[in-house]
RNA sequence: GGGAGCAUAGCUCAGCUGGUUUAGAGCAUCUGCCUUACAAGCAGAGGGUCCGCGGUUCGAACCCGUGUGCUCCCACCA
């Protein structure tokens, strides 16, 4: 068979994905092995894949594949995450291009065209997985609004307010008004902003409480970044301490453009330094206002609708945006002569985090979570690493979080997502309830009268993350089928890969949900990968535009080739700056594997048996090569197996990347390299194969395709690596090790003399060696002659002159050429050597005259020690040598 | 304002229990090679004030203190 000159991964990919597909190798079914199970961190069913997916896919792959590998029942299970914020907003985008708003829908009608939307692209995400080769389950395949997914989140919420933990309130909230919906505390992003500092002067109030003409003395100066909720005032506030308004306390001041007389309150919260240390407090639109208010009970003037635009109760601008009003309320406060004047100001600003609108604190009423005693349980157990965090460091940070715990908006006033379970009666009170008819029957009991039509349910949704919080159970239905056997099976799943971000909104909340409803902790370990950023460490972002088209890459360098970049630079928890040369560099080791295989494939004609094998290569330097390479792959097996275990997976990659390259492909497979046309030892040829496929078996994780190609090219299978059982870690011998490590010193030693002295790779050398283990050498000299292009290799005891001298630990080597050698530059770098070596010497030398180092030292580190003088003696007295036979 | 983390080659990062030939890898750079697996390659090489300062120790990239600079999280003064 002719195998092309480039890998080329694209026909190659398809068809083992369908193939795996086929054979159902990624279908779970609890039976008699220990699970490893993954919940896919379920995307938003909108999403298209991008760079973060991709990272924190093939790290879920990689693990489930290499579980599955090692026979383990391997169950990751896909599902997307229904997103009822960035969902609708989507849904009410498409449907304003088709000329249609969301407010001449009804509930129903937007609802058939959002489930419309999630049928035609709700899929996508997931099949672009498939592309990158991720090895899911997809008959489990969840999604947050499932049936009876919806049922198991109501049941929560009726549960958590029968425990008295859920409860309905009025509080200060952030409002989104694009969206027109409240939002939690974690959706809110600050961002820092120029924006003006506007101080206004208040008329004071005379005698008789009517306001004084306007002026310097007859008014008090207050700053504010939103003129606008001026319209909204009920007090202005200063400091009891503050001498310049004491004569102020229980006086009233009047707001501007509208004559409402407020009272002048004292509060130790207002700061001397700030402004002009009089505070205007608008309890409807300011969090800490509304504390003062509630403490001095003022009055609570809300001046917005919930679009943003004034309300009514403004009296002014009335139905404008509040950001319109901002900028004309200016010019009417200074024809007034209320403005005394404008600064420049950075300040922090909250925006939605779906909709990017500026956020509004208003006061509404609210479903809320009382979180403090559910986050006992999850908090001790990742304190006390019952749940392992990688890296530890995020520990830290959920401890702080845990520890301060706020309540948990839960209402958001969407269409699309799961429709709280709480009933009206036209008197206002409610019941909680599973349905409508339920919650008659509860209503009932206090209001016999009652009929269905009287009663109506909440038209709120609930934010999207209390129903994902449920995920690591409900995705086996544990919460719908209590008990049932797969839920008993792989609950509590294994390793959750999700990003820092999210630890909060989701990661926290799966552990409390686990412990409140299953009694147990969701999962064992959480790996958080970083932020994927550009090469200039921007975040990806649709309007830098500097996010990569993942498919396209795909297309271009073969997905194994994209995961091998994205993981060959990427420890848990660092961010990662994405560079296509990564993959190029996945790509060319692509290359590499293939030209390997063709090199093997080669071979296959040309094995031969007994002597005639014997006569390029002996025997003994076969039995060397392929002794060291099997003791190095039980090397690099155990200690991939160790750096798995602690989720070091970047370096496990780079591990095995120079294992292959290197050790197999640069050293290995040209020591046991026939001549051109040469026959192969059989043992050769059978080992290598061997070591081939062990290679295949251990990158098959992190490159599944092409593993799955070569070995299968490589000879006739019986099985499929995607489900060969992996072999078992076994025992190896350092001192094969290290007599690897020496011949490859050797032979880089040699051939750096040679090219520093400008033989060329065609001419030949003689190679006389000076050693006292002759022996040692006898099984490699093949190799050596091979390696370093040597026409013979003989022994010494003195050293020969004019040749080039070099020095290996102990033993010395000397290349006779047929090459003119430039004295000059010889001795010139045999002094540069000499004075290395001398400079080397006496560091070892003074730290071995300290009597306290060899009192104190470990014994292996004096002998190591003494190793390295008499080494570095041995050296200096080679170059000494060298140098008296030089003419020069 | 509170907290956490980071600083090692031009770039991205390892360096785990303080000692492993005067600090390692990949990429990039330079030199020489189209050597019948591979130029998407091969063989070599150069490149470091381990952020500064002070300390502990026989010994510090690693431990302690301090300064500087970056990053992130939380809170937020209108």
């Amino acid at each position: 068979m002719e195998l092309s000159k480039n890998y080329i991964p694209n026909e190659v990919e398809a068809q083992w994905y369908e193939h795996w597909m086929q054979k159902g190798y990624f279908k779970s079914t609890p039976d008699e092995r220990e699970p490893y199970t993954i919940v896919i961190p379920p995307p938003n069913v909108t999403g298209v894949l991008h760079m973060g997916h991709c990272l924190n896919n093939s790290i879920q792959d990689i693990l489930i594949r290499r579980a599955r590998s090692q026979g383990k029942n391997a169950c990751w299970v896909p599902g997307t995450d229904h997103a009822s914020i960035a969902t609708e907003a989507k849904v009410v985008a498409m449907l304003r291009e088709r000329g249609i708003t969301k407010s001449s829908l009804s509930r129903d009608e937007f609802l058939s065209y959002a489930w419309e939307w999630k049928e035609k692209y709700g899929g996508i995400i997931l099949q672009q997985l498939k592309k990158l080769g991720c090895s899911l389950d997809w008959d489990r395949t969840s999604f947050t609004m499932d049936p009876d997914y919806y049922q198991s989140v109501i049941k929560v919420f009726i549960d958590l307010h029968q425990k008295g933990l859920i409860y309905r309130g009025k509080r200060m909230i952030n409002w989104d008004v694009r969206a027109k919906t409240a939002l939690s505390d974690e959706e809110v992003i600050y961002k820092e902003v120029q924006s003006k500092l506007y101080y206004v002067r208040y008329q004071l109030a005379d005698a008789e409480g009517n306001p004084m003409p306007i002026s310097a003395e007859n008014g008090i100066t207050i700053a504010t970044v939103r003129p606008e909720t001026i319209l909204g005032d009920s007090a202005i506030c200063v400091n009891p301490t503050d001498e310049r308004y004491k004569h102020l306390h229980g006086k009233f001041a009047f707001v501007p453009l509208i004559n409402r007389r407020i009272p002048i309150i004292a509060d130790d919260y207002v700061a001397l330094d700030f402004g002009t240390g009089a505070l205007k407090v608008t309890p409807a639109h300011d969090m800490n206002d509304y504390q003062l208010g509630q403490k001095y009970q003022l009055e609570i003037i809300d001046t917005m609708n919930d679009d943003g635009t004034l309300s009514d109760a403004a009296q002014l601008f009335i139905g404008e945006d509040r950001m319109d009003v901002r900028k004309k309320i200016i010019p009417q406060l200074e024809a007034a002569g209320h403005l005394v004047k404008i600064e420049e100001y950075t300040n922090q600003v909250g925006f939605s985090e779906r909709t990017d609108a500026v956020v509004e604190p208003r006061l509404s009423l609210q479903w809320w979570v009382s979180m403090q005693k559910i986050a006992e349980p999850a908090l001790a157990s990742v304190m006390e690493e019952e749940i392992n965090f990688h890296p530890a460091k995020f520990k830290n940070l959920y401890r702080h979080w845990m520890e301060n715990i706020k309540d948990w908006c839960i209402s958001r006033q969407l269409w699309w997502g799961h429709r709280i379970p709480a009933y009206y009666a036209p008197d206002g009170s409610f019941a909680v309830a599973a349905s409508l008819e339920e919650a008659l029957e509860i209503l009932k009991t206090n209001q016999p009268s009652l009929t269905i039509a009287d009663i109506k349910q909440d038209e709120d949704c609930l934010d999207t993350w209390f129903s994902s919080w449920l995920w690591p159970f409900e995705v086996f239905k544990g919460l719908s089928y209590p008990g049932n056997k797969e839920v008993s099976y792989y609950y509590p799943t294994n390793t959750l890969v999700t990003a820092p971000e999210i630890i909060f909104f989701w990661v926290a909340r799966m552990i409390m949900a686990g412990f409140e409803y299953k009694n147990q902790l969701p999962f064992r370990d959480v790996y958080f990968t970083g932020i994927v950023r550009d090469k200039q460490g921007r975040k990806m972002s649709k309007s830098l535009g500097n996010s990569p088209d993942l498919l396209g890459l795909i297309d271009q360098y073969g997905a194994d080739a994209v995961r091998f970049g994205i993981m060959i630079a990427s420890p848990a928890g660092n961010d990662i700056l994405f560079d296509e040369s990564a993959l190029e560099q996945g790509r060319n080791f692509n290359n590499k594997l293939w030209n390997a295989l063709k090199l093997i494939k080669g071979w296959e004609s040309r094995v031969a048996v007994g002597q005639e094998a014997n006569k390029d290569l002996t025997k003994a330097t076969s039995n060397f090569s392929i002794n060291w390479f099997d003791h190095r792959l039980k090397q690099v097996r155990a200690e991939v197996e160790e750096m798995m275990q602690q989720f070091r997976l970047s370096e496990a990659l780079k591990t095995i990347y120079s294992l292959i390259w290197d050790d197999f492909c640069s050293w290995y497979l040209e020591w046991v390299k026939p001549g051109f046309e040469q026959p192969v030892d059989g043992e050769v040829y059978h080992q290598t194969v061997a070591y081939f496929e062990s290679l295949m078996e251990i990158l098959h994780p992190f490159m599944p395709f092409i593993t799955e190609e070569i070995f299968h090219l490589l000879q006739e299978q019986s099985e499929d690596l995607c489900i060969k059982q992996a072999s078992a870690i076994q025992p190896y011998d350092t001192s094969i090790l290290s007599a690897g490590e020496l011949l490859k010193k050797v032979i880089s030693a040699l051939r750096d003399a040679r090219n520093k002295n400008q033989v060329k790779p065609k001419d030949t050398i003689r190679l006389f060696i000076q050693t006292p283990n002759q022996s040692s050498y006898k099984a490699i000299e093949n190799i050596l002659k091979k390696q370093v292009n040597a026409e013979t290799i003989s022994y010494t005891d003195t050293s020969i002159a004019q040749s080039i001298v070099v020095a290996v630990e102990q033993d010395k080597f000397y290349l006779e050429t047929n090459v003119v050698l430039d004295e000059t530059a010889l001795k010139a770098e045999l002094l540069k050597d000499l004075e290395h070596q001398q400079r080397f010497l006496e560091t070892v030398q003074k730290k071995l005259s300290n009597e306290r180092f060899v009192q104190n030292a470990k014994q292996e580190v004096v002998d190591l020690e003494k190793k390295k003088m008499a080494d570095a003696e041995a050296r200096i007295r080679t170059i000494q040598e060298s140098l008296q036979h030089l003419s020069v």
